[in-house]
DNA sequence: CCATCTTTGTGCACACGTTCACAAACGCAT
DNA sequence: ATGCGTTTGTGAACGTGTGCACAAAGATGG
């Protein structure tokens, strides 16, 4: 396994510890960094309705946060900011957006022009901020000739002149997870330094290289963790007879899973089939 | 602003104060149920490899984390593995999937089926593991009679039929940003307690119902921060002439900035116009 | 049955993040 | 100028998450 240095950067957002490249290098802790962009887009609609000033309180409920984290974010960018009156919206804007890097301009190339490439290329969000859609790549003949949001989809092969020519350092991987890797690689490859990978797929990378990852099913299991937790222990779900048992009793139903021999879906262990065990299509991915 | 009670439960990924429902009940910390989907995804791959056992190294360099992370995940599970040999990966698939909820059906609504909305709908790791989409909505006439991924879409008019009669817990928001509250609102209202939401929007939700978000432009944006910091500091990006300026400079140029009125964007407060300060199309929206 | 080797499970220390609570700073009215 | 009300900025306490390092537990071979 493994290329180069199999450093995973920052992975994924709960990844709390981001110890590898802690960013902290001369200030700015990571969990304040992920909400600068909330701010900004609270600010910014404040700034469109034209508003002076906000304070503390007011931007942090429209952001949805409390009032004493958003100081304490704001602290670390400096002191703007007037005691008794509150924040400057649009220097506040100007001073977020300059921290976060969206006063210049990001080429981003795309790559894997499926459902979900098709809707990023689209997404407004994108283009505003300073992001501007490089090229669309794709690697099926059937989709290259095609266009999206007003681009041109073009082949997988263009992909390092297109990086090198446009200086392109951030890469979206919206393919299929088995391409993931094999597109990565070619992304560094070709200078990018930065991955928004949202293929199912842990990416590995060089050091140097930021990936982070966007997994819808992941956050549907986790809301169905949540979930399963409001509709209460007392159905227990059954099956559970054995789980957290003393140590004996596991240990011997350890042996009885062994015994029964490993080959593809040996049944759940016990009880519970549960409903169709699924073929387990983990291979899709919209793109 | 706001209606029933102005909780915003678990926000966001980093949300790690999620002090509101703290799901350690009775045990696993909300960072390791965040990662307990990654495990399970590796254990698949394993299982369908016919492996029967994994060591914690080895599973652990699967998913992208270090395998005492992973030991202390899989403690709070109970203690499933075998010294000196390891876990047994059917055993652990079949825990880790009971834990997270998923041997149960989760039928789940889609609103709003755009670009975005359609992409998920053809999302294949939606269909396994128990997630099954009971309809597709849409408050569009022109998009109403279409079809994606097999399934009709219906009319917003349904919503509350259709979840009441298949018993959704777990709404999915695609829709443009200026719906989104509108439709969060008829989700919680028709029974809904669990919402995926895609739309850049801060979401106000009763207490009790979990609200998780998945923001495309705020991923982006953090990369691009970490690009910044990569490009190194010496081009100062300038414009940082009043940046953590002592005070006194500071109090000087807000009141200039005052001065300068507030209509709309009143320039950046002062150099680097940077690029076309772009209209903000803050409201698009892939859906 | 004993020795050895592997791998888990976890106590502990540390780092990070959140929240409280309050003094300092500022605007404004008098 | 002075005082009052407001709001920021931050020190300190607390909670959560991470990683080390090691003892205990089981497997395996003689």
């Amino acid at each position: 396994m493994a290329i180069g240095r199999p450093t995973q950067s920052s992975s994924q957002t709960p990844d709390a510890g981001a110890a590898r490249r802690p960013s902290r290098a001369r200030g700015i802790p990571e969990a304040t960094v992920a909400r600068l962009p909330l701010y900004l887009r609270a600010l910014t609609a404040l700034s469109e309705r034209s508003v002076p000033t906000v304070s503390s309180e007011e931007l942090a409920t429209a952001a949805g946060v409390n009032s004493a984290k958003l100081r304490k974010d704001f602290s670390y960018l400096g002191s703007y900011g007037t005691r008794g009156v509150g924040y400057d919206v649009e220097y506040l804007v100007y001073q977020i957006s300059r921290e976060l890097g969206l006063t210049q301009d990001w080429p981003v190339v795309i790559v894997g022009i499926g459902n979900l490439g098709h809707a990023l290329a689209n997404y407004g969000g994108f283009a505003s901020r300073g992001f501007r859609v490089a090229a669309l790549l794709d690697a099926d003949p059937a989709v290259v000739g095609s266009s999206a949001a007003g681009l041109p989809v073009r082949h997988m092969d263009e992909l390092e002149a297109i990086v090198a020519a446009q200086q392109v350092s951030i890469g979206v991987i919206t393919t299929p997870p088995g391409a993931a890797q094999q597109v990565c690689d070619r992304l560094v490859e070709a200078g990018v330094t930065s991955i928004l990978n949202f293929a199912p797929t842990v990416l590995t990378v060089p050091d140097g290289v930021d990936v982070r990852k966007v997994d819808l099913s992941i956050e549907l299991q986790i809301l169905a963790f949540h979930e399963q937790r409001k509709a209460g222990e007392e159905p227990t779900q059954d099956g559970g007879m054995l789980d957290r048992a003393p140590g004996p009793v596991r240990a011997a139903a350890a042996k009885l899973r062994r015994a029964a021999g490993g080959t593809a879906k040996a049944e759940p262990a016990k009880g519970k089939p549960g409903k169709g065990t699924e073929g387990e299509r983990s291979a899709v991915m919209p793109a």
